[in-house]
Parts: C-alpha cells; sequence; structure tokens
DNA sequence: CGCATTTTTGATACACGTCAATCTCCGTGG
DNA sequence: CCACGGAGATTGACGTGTATCAAAAATGCG
C-alpha cells in the first residue's frame, strides 16, 4: 500500500549474518537488522524464531512489498513450505534475530504440533490486526509491547523487559501511520518513561531500550 | 477497539436462521444476516462457507469484541477446534450465508487439505490487514471487491459479480473507519457507477448490488 | 573526518472523526 | 390500509489527529 519511499536500507545489502546454507552448525542461524531472511517464492524450509523480530510481506500485484505479518520469539515462520515447498512471503528482520529449522524432527511435523502452529499464527494475524485501529499513540504502544521481550543476558532483573525497536520506516507500514508520527509517538513515550535507552559500552544506545510495563 | 457504539441489533435476537444442531439435515445450514454462528470458547466444529460472508472476533482483555477476521465463499472457519474442541473466535454472518461441516470425511482432515487450509488463511489474513491502509475510499472499494461474488442463481451474465453489503457499522470496523464515512465512500461508489442497487421484486434493494469489475 | 542515511522536529493542510439532524426501511398494531 | 415507532443509513457542519512538506539534527559507516 501506499507509493512510498522506496526500502531503499544499506543493510539491505550488507549481508553481515551468515545466510541458511553457509553456517557452520546449521542449526541456528543469525540475521541483522534489516536484512531479508527469505524471499517469496523462493525455496526453502520453515523456521522458529528464537529471538529478535521479523516482519513478513507479500508482492503485491503491482509489485510492490506489503506488509503483511509480524513474527516475534517462539513464532514460527514459512510453515507453508511443508505444503509448497516454497515461501509464500518474504521474510525480513525488523532487528538482530536467531532461527532454527523447524520442525525439529520429522514426526512432530505431522498432527498436533502443526495446528498449534496453525492456532498460534491466527492468534497474531488477530493482534497485527489490532495494531491498526486506534489511535496513534495507542498503536505504537501496543506494538512496543509485542516486540518487548525478556533481556536473553542471564542474570537480569526478573520481570524487566527489553526491546530492540525496527527502523521507524517499518514501524510505520506495520502500524499503517507515517514514520514522522512514528517518530513522535516513541518521543512522547521516552517522556512519559515507558521507553527508556539503554547504556551501552560509553553511549546510550537509540534502538535498545527497557520497557516499563505500563499499568495496561 | 474504540468503546464505540454497542452492537445492538434487532437481527441477533431474530434467529431466523436453522441453529448448527437443529437442521433436518445436519449437513447444510443457513445463517441470516446479523446472527451469531458460535461463540469464543463455546464447542463445536469447523465449518466451509459455502456463501456468504462472515466476521470472526475475539475476546479483549477489557471484555469487549473485536473484529480479528474475515471468511468468504470456500473459506474454512473454526479449524482450531480440531486442536482444542473448542472455538478460539466468535463468528457472525456479515450476509445470509450457507455453511457445511468440515471435513467432510474424516480422513481428509489429516495431512495436505488441513495444510491447504493453512496457507489460505494466512493469504487472507494478509488482506484483511492490506484493507486497514490507504485512503478511506480505496480501502471500503477494496472490501466490496472481497465480498462480491458470482451470483448464484444459474442463468445469469458470465463474469458479473455481486455482493450483499454488510451493516455499515460492520464495514466500520472491518476497515478501522466510522460507520459514517463508509456510508460517504458507499454513495461515492454508487454515483461512481461501480455499486447498482439491484432490482428486487418492485422495488430496489439497498443491500444488494451488482458489481461492476473495476479497471484496477 | 566526511558523507549518506535515518531520525527528529516544526509548520501547514486536509482527510477523516465527531456530533447532530433527517431520511428510509420495516415491522406492529390500531 | 395507514399511523406509528425503532433501527439503520444518509447527509451536513465542524473540529482535530495525522499526513505532508521541509529543514535540521543525529547516527552509522567507510
Amino acid at each position: 500500500m501506499k507509493p512510498e519511499q522506496p526500502r531503499t536500507r544499506a543493510a539491505d545489502e550488507a549481508r553481515r549474518g551468515r545466510s541458511p546454507t553457509a553456517g557452520d552448525r546449521p542449526c541456528r542461524v543469525s540475521f541483522a537488522r534489516g536484512q531479508r531472511i527469505y524471499s517469496g517464492a523462493g525455496r526453502g524450509s520453515a523456521w522458529r524464531v528464537l529471538s529478535g523480530s521479523i516482519r513478513l510481506d507479500r508482492e503485491e500485484p503491482t509489485g510492490e512489498q506489503s506488509f503483511s505479518g509480524l513474527a516475534v520469539r517462539g513464532d514460527i515462520i514459512g510453515a507453508e513450505t511443508l505444503l509448497f515447498e516454497r515461501y509464500s512471503f518474504s521474510a525480513t528482520a525488523l532487528a538482530d534475530c536467531v532461527l532454527v529449522p523447524w520442525p525439529e524432527t520429522r514426526s512432530a511435523a505431522a498432527g498436533e504440533s502443526l495446528l498449534r502452529t496453525f492456532a498460534k499464527a491466527e492468534r497474531r494475524a488477530a493482534e497485527v490486526i489490532a495494531l491498526r485501529c486506534g489511535q496513534a499513540a495507542e498503536r505504537v504502544r501496543r506494538l512496543v509491547l509485542m516486540l518487548a521481550q525478556a533481556p536473553e543476558d542471564e542474570g537480569a532483573a526478573p520481570g524487566e523487559l527489553q526491546v530492540v525497536l525496527p527502523s521507524r520506516q517499518d514501524m510505520a507500514e506495520i502500524t499503517a501511520l507515517t514514520l514522522e508520527t512514528v517518530s513522535r509517538m516513541v518521543s512522547q513515550l521516552r517522556q512519559a518513561g515507558m521507553l527508556a535507552p539503554q547504556r551501552l559500552g560509553s553511549h546510550f544506545s537509540q534502538r535498545r531500550f527497557s520497557v516499563r510495563a505500563p499499568a495496561d
């Protein structure tokens, strides 16, 4: 939708992560923020998201890519390859993320596990739909909460949540707002104390935030 | 979303259609526009939509129902009951519709058929997400096209499309607009010649329209 | 250090939301 | 048969939240 700015993003080309087929251990695969994970109509298998967040897109009849789904830790992406052998969406990392092939064992592919995946995907789709109604501030707040995860480093405060925010452009396409509005709302959330930039080495990171759980 | 008008609708109570368990032949079941087909957390089986259109809702943590999916002819609803035995959404008829239990045979439940259903549901979810971005006129136009079907009566002009529009309130919740805006856009589509009310008996119906396929 | 990209911030315009009045449809009962 | 009433739909006037355009600031990378 929206004939907006082309997604010219340096990181799209700079493939710093390992490709699915290249790693020394094919088990865990990492992708950098902004990196394409797979393309629609390409061949490959399904994956489980161990950490990070991913956007799914479909090719419009007009040729553009349009946002059509979100995956966070624990979600399965590309399950349609069990049927078609080809992906029906393309996937791009919203933040650095780690994947493992799915299903882990061949037998797990059939029956209940698959259904569970199906049910989870439907619930996720409902959440994404809900991300696109209500006022801008609410929408961005809900997106942040969807992306927030418990920190990975052991020894972190229990119950603490962290989030690595996607680019404003990505957040805009997900929430059906503009990048400027999203930027304003993020600033607003920081002023309200919901988001606090985290110290990373010597300076504060503008991407990784700690999330103060809201009254809701 | 939106603490808007409660869905007080006369037709909700007037259950003119046959209930799933009551019909003389349990095979085909009809529901009238506005009628609840099943409730979230209720028990039941999955269904295939033979005609008409259906909205799916989930119960918000706050207690309200919020739109979370759309089903039209050919779609499967309630497939999650194969796993949980209970529905995870509730379903309401947007226009008079006819359902049959699914899967027709027990063996069809496993394997490929299920996957195909899964894949179709994902594509449908992507379409619904797309319904919520762009300008109001475009959104309503796309919704109409999603709901449009070839007429059922034999002898109809080939390639002709018809649609029975849902209530403006339903259309508003689906597209994340207000009912007033939807009403204006429908009027606009009629003036533009895309929608033409159909003669039904002696007067023109304000619900059933013939759809002139757009240049698109 | 310097350039390209992304993000932030501001000023302005407009599409849509909101509020309210009227109209159409339908069912109901006198 | 027509008067009545309620629910949904339409239309209008007005306000506002967000898009749009533009420029500056911050960030990242060679």
